[in-house]
DNA sequence: CATGAATGAGGTTTCATTCAT
DNA sequence: TATGAATGAAACCTCATTCAT
């Protein structure tokens, strides 16, 4: 992808006072709204900036073009995933590969589901706007605590390597993401959640006794 | 994704063997090529006559419209990936299952990796362009072709549901993409097409043998 | 000067049939008009289009930006005044020194007064959009149009030399400038002619005898 | 020009000192600072105030806005400027006209040199800003000290008119600022100044003895 | 049928200026 | 008095699409 090569993505200006950090925030709120309601290819600075109830102006004072306010946005949201399954990844330390592979898919499932307009939303811009970055950068996360996990399982023989970990992330994404943009139900989105648990349950299980 | 509407998507005018045109070719070819070049964002009408050698006039002389021109070369690719694996579940009838799963997996890897270019190039449009109804058309063929395959593995004994093998199929589909735009090298998709296979055999197995 | 840096002002499309080349035409007419009537800081793409009676996508079909219009316009405008004087240098050959002057000074106040309007207009903007290149390619051009003329003159013993005839230069238009930007009217012009007839002839007699 | 038509140009307060405190003349540096570094195009209210540590707000508690802010700034070098000339203009009373011009050109160039980067900074907002009526105001004072010199030359028979002297001055700047702007070495510095002197010292002596 | 000049709505971004704190 | 967040008009430029030749 040749397209958005060098802009400088820094937010313009850190948001001190008070009033500042509510601006930013409607800001990044009304641009979720706006990617949902019309669409990718519809999203203007100026309708953002409408939404928010500010004008333009005050748009590009905290953020220096458009690919910048894009990529806050899905740099809080991917941040939000990764925060979430960290965590579940240490709460499941030194349990049986089963319950961590569980541990884990449930709470990607889940703050996904929270999220689900947010993710839908995102899908199609992150890449337009060089969120490939930032999708790295939160699978790096995510590998990390997934091996440290797995470092402490009880019934793991071989350690995955990177690739099958990633690999397994990147299933478990690209899934989701299909699944999201179907407009999964509340239940399918349960029924999904059990079949990564297995997906990820046995494919984990596959690697880790393969040299036996 | 509420764009894309109202929009006549057919070839404006189809005698009886216009599509297989040079000018149609090399206009769809025309596109890829700009797409990869230029990228999504300055991918233009002009541009992609310019490119196909032709003016922009005679472009819209066989496509109403960006979006539909868009669209017919999302399908082609979309078809010759189905074309492929649907042989391949033809081929694999009556095999054990995870030979079933090698093989399927094994078509779609390669027929992806020989046209690594196009699938990356496409990813983004598709969404804007209402590709989803194209690709939820070749889930559907997809599904169908394997399960028709499944029914005649000799060790299968509980048939995995529809959502079983969309969500395998999503995986697969989603995790190929992360590799693709990664820029993965010939070597290392020969990896992750062995860890898709053991991805799919073990997925697979583990549902088909969950009942017992 | 940072300022425009490393635009490309080369025309975007060559007028090739009958009904660019008037276009073309009127584009730059209207430039010199809206210059005149709305002054330099309230030049717009815009405003040119609508005056040249074509729309502003049009104007972009030139010309790549709003630099490479007002480069071209000052181009053809010093173009101008180049041939003119050069011309005068031809004719003036072979005669002394004080005749050679006159000629020459008085082409290059004809011309100007002939085009007042669009010098006046030009002067402001020349700097903004790298004119300062072309004003150093019409230099050189006089200068050596100058130098040759006063190699045939009887009457210079010692030939002035680059800078000398470079700083003439500079002091008449210099001066030129000052006086069309006052609004001199007609009857002044005259006068400046001759007084500037009788600097040039002045200094360069002083020049030209100074060994003596 | 038409443009900046009916806008206050003076200081909007002016206690008893005010144009002496340390933050208008902070400000006034600045915007030099700006202009140098940035170029005219990109000079902007924000930027100088930013240059200078001071606020917007506070800018414009001492400018009525950002015209108003030029103009002082181009009214400090001229006055500057005319003070020296005149200076000079005092100081070569009674003496021949040739040391009367040398002495002149020299206070010109000498002061024009001290403040080059000054000088071409301010060149090309001058006209935009209405300051064609400051270089009117200060062309008149020193026609009027330059007069007021020659009447005291003992060798100038005829005295010269005023067109005469002011377009002796119109040159002079005008080769100024080519030099100037070209980017003139000190030392190209030296020798123009001693081609103006000749060309002041032959022009004004050719007037002087016309009638003769 | 093919061409490509023309269109103009609409997108992004800047910046002089104000005013509540 | 000083601050700097907010404003919004207006500038530049692009590009899907049409239609006279």
């Amino acid at each position: 992808m040749p397209a958005a090569a060098a802009t400088p993505f820094e937010p313009r200006k850190m948001p001190v006072q008070a009033r500042s950090t509510v601006t930013v925030e409607a800001i990044s709120e009304a641009t979720i709204q706006v990617l949902l309601t019309h669409g990718s290819d519809r999203l203007t600075t100026t309708r953002v900036a409408e939404r928010a109830g500010v004008s333009v102006g005050t748009l590009y004072q905290y953020f220096p073009n458009k690919a910048a306010l894009l990529f806050a946005v899905i740099q809080d949201h991917l941040e939000a995933v990764a925060d979430q399954v960290e965590a579940a990844c240490e709460r499941a330390r030194n349990k049986p590969l089963d319950h961590m592979m569980r541990e884990m898919v449930e709470a990607y499932v889940n703050v996904k589901m929270e999220r689900a307009d947010i993710s839908v939303a995102l899908y199609n811009v992150a890449q337009d706007v060089g969120g490939s970055v930032l999708i790295k950068r939160v699978m790096l996360r995510l590998r990390k605590a997934i091996e440290a996990m797995l470092q402490t399982a009880p019934d793991v023989e071989v350690q995955p390597d990177r690739f099958a970990i990633e690999m397994m992330l990147a299933a478990m994404s690209g899934a989701m993401r299909s699944l999201l943009e179907a407009g999964g139900s509340a239940a399918m989105m349960r029924t999904l959640r059990e079949h990564f648990v297995l997906l990820c349950q046995s494919y984990m299980g596959a690697i880790s006794a393969r040299r036996n």
